[in-house]
DNA sequence: CATGAATGAGTTTTCATTCAT
DNA sequence: CATGAATGAAAACTCATTCAT
């Protein structure tokens, strides 16, 4: 049993230990131009090895997106059963997670929208792509949630929450995506930090029932 | 003259022509799947051909962005020209401006992503690469600068205005690209129309100096 | 339109070239060991050009195949429309018929037992797959009716015609392989026209009507 | 002595429980796309295991084929020794003993050809080699034998014995591969124990001395 | 100008074999 | 002896690009 075990947990470790490696490749040079080689390389195996752990470059990759996506229902379930003074504490604290969630892997966000396209997709395990919708539809219905309780509650305006959750996802998205453009082509200067506060800042803004008391 | 004039209007409707065929076959395929042949086919001509007109995948690709880029500075640029009854009038044409641009073109928005990829930018020649940022920084200043009458006037927040251009500009793509994703996944209702108008009229309300008297 | 035709003729000319380089190299060293590349080299082309011919490997064997199999049935069909002095001149011009096809491609039949894996079928087209199976059954079916006539008329055994026609095709099949195992391994002497030429006699002596006196 | 012959035994076993699992795979999967990992599986113990007991993949196999050569050398060496009746029912032990052996291990005539190709001969280690030729030679002269027999007391036609022999194990192969094959591809209904049984039938009569009266 | 056949470098993937445990 | 994770060489196949016609 514990042998079992300890096999299951060291193959756990080589599958992140692979994953950290692609991270680091996907980052650099985008998904298409990251080779197997290339990936084996900075994990300091062979790409044959890669193949014991991932069935293709795709699942591979959509692991990667897993791993986000995991993370992003941790951090925002976390955020949802927490208790907080104010709903607006609530709500700032849910941004706040998003940040946390860029932290953890900025360049991924990026490439997920790569592994929506069907070319993609239908080459992909049914149990992973299962996972993956399962997943995105989860974070979506707990923001979804979190938007419900405000409009419930008369402290956010009355609109359909998952169309709000929608947008909250393409703003946090939109945003580091385009940051990550600006620091590749020279458009205006790369300032992620600030730009998600505005971001969020305007966003909880626009949400808010009736406007700021005073300024 | 005359003779040379008609040559280089011939040239100019054959490029038309490659890149329409390019966007339809790339609105299908994402860049990396689509191939030279499968774009050659679609505008009806040999694979040698599109390198008459283009240097190669990545210019013809760059091309389409280009050809983006130059019909959102247009649109942008007739907003900020154009007169308007009330500042709020004059952001809401704005707002419809972006449409317009989304139905020119859904999907380069998510391909536009792609080019951004230093590996891909590397190879573009320099020309079109100035062109590329002039025209990126040209639409930014643009839209910042309605941000900075509005501040000026007092009509809205007192932000940066290149903060806030970057947010609509990310708010805009970010929609784009997660309404695309979501037909593709099934997470939720595919509808971009609605989420357009509530995303903008978030955007919008966040914006207001002082909220909505009363709703 | 003969502009197209002559093109069609060309690329015709062309998939008949790799062709035959595909039988020398498979004739040295039987299937899973030839490469593409092997077969390249041998028609002076390179890899990729034999992917426009043929869209793979299986699909380049399987046409190998189906080459012999059409001359097998233009050399069968050609004896059973032929008149012929009597039954057994008949009989004896479709020995001879097989022994031309054995010249015309010693290896292939050795190899057609490989394509008949359900492996190497599933991968091939179905257009190539039904003119096989086609192919085949006319084949036979064309043996069978020699033998069907053979009985009716009394000249041989009355014994089920497909399965005569089954044996008949197995016994050349078998002497074939047999012939050229032996050339490899060391057993007895090499001699297919002697082989063959006893085989087909005993084949026809036992097709004989009249036998021993008393069974 | 005794732990060492012990010691011997067991070695034994565990080969022929490894060539069993072989044979298992080989008949589902053609040689080339069964993986030394499957016969593994198949014979519950770890890829590296099987090469204490065998030097390679092609060993292993050439094992394989000695094991049924060595089986057809008993059964045919028995119909040989053992008394009968007539030469006729002797004839037809013979036939009957080549059912058993079919019985035995259907598949793996179809794969012995894969064996004979130079390729894979060269591969093999010279003791294996010898032994495999050895065996099919004593084959062969065993059968040869037989019909020396019947030539000299007058019971068979007179013709070369080897070249009898010869056809007699290419027509039981070419049986064998055939109705194989009939199975995968759809050419006529799969029914090897009548096209067994007439082919034999046709066989021996094609030996008999007395033909026809007159031609 | 236009063609499209040919190229060949580059990519993913497989699997017999080894070797440290 | 047995293991099975790791190897890495080799194969099939793709496709942007070229160039003779």
């Amino acid at each position: 049993m514990g042998i079992k075990e300890r096999k299951e947990r060291e193959r756990e470790t080589r599958r992140q230990q692979i994953m950290i490696a692609a991270k680091r490749v996907f980052t650099e040079k985008e998904f298409e131009k990251s080779t197997m080689e290339d990936i084996a390389k900075e994990a300091e195996l062979s790409p044959g090895t890669l193949y014991l752990y991932f069935k293709s470059k795709d699942e591979l990759y959509a692991s990667l997106c897993l791993r986000v996506l995991r993370y992003i229902n941790i951090k925002v379930g976390h955020v949802v059963s927490d208790a907080y003074e104010t709903y607006e504490a609530k709500q700032a604290a849910l941004m706040a997670a998003m940040h946390d969630v860029y932290d953890y892997d900025p360049l991924i966000l990026n490439n997920m929208f790569h592994l929506q396209s069907s070319e993609t997709l239908k080459a992909l395990s049914p149990e992973l792509l299962d996972e993956i919708n399962d997943l995105s539809r989860q974070a979506l219905r707990t923001v979804a949630g979190m938007f419900t309780d405000g409009i419930a509650t008369g402290r956010i305006i009355d609109r359909n929450p998952i169309a709000l959750a929608d947008i909250f996802w393409a703003l946090f998205s939109g945003v580091v995506l385009w940051e990550e453009s600006k620091r590749m082509i020279n458009v205006s200067r790369f300032n992620i930090q600030e730009t998600f506060e505005v971001a969020f800042d305007l966003f909880q803004r626009g949400l808010r029932r009736s406007g700021p008391p005073a300024e």
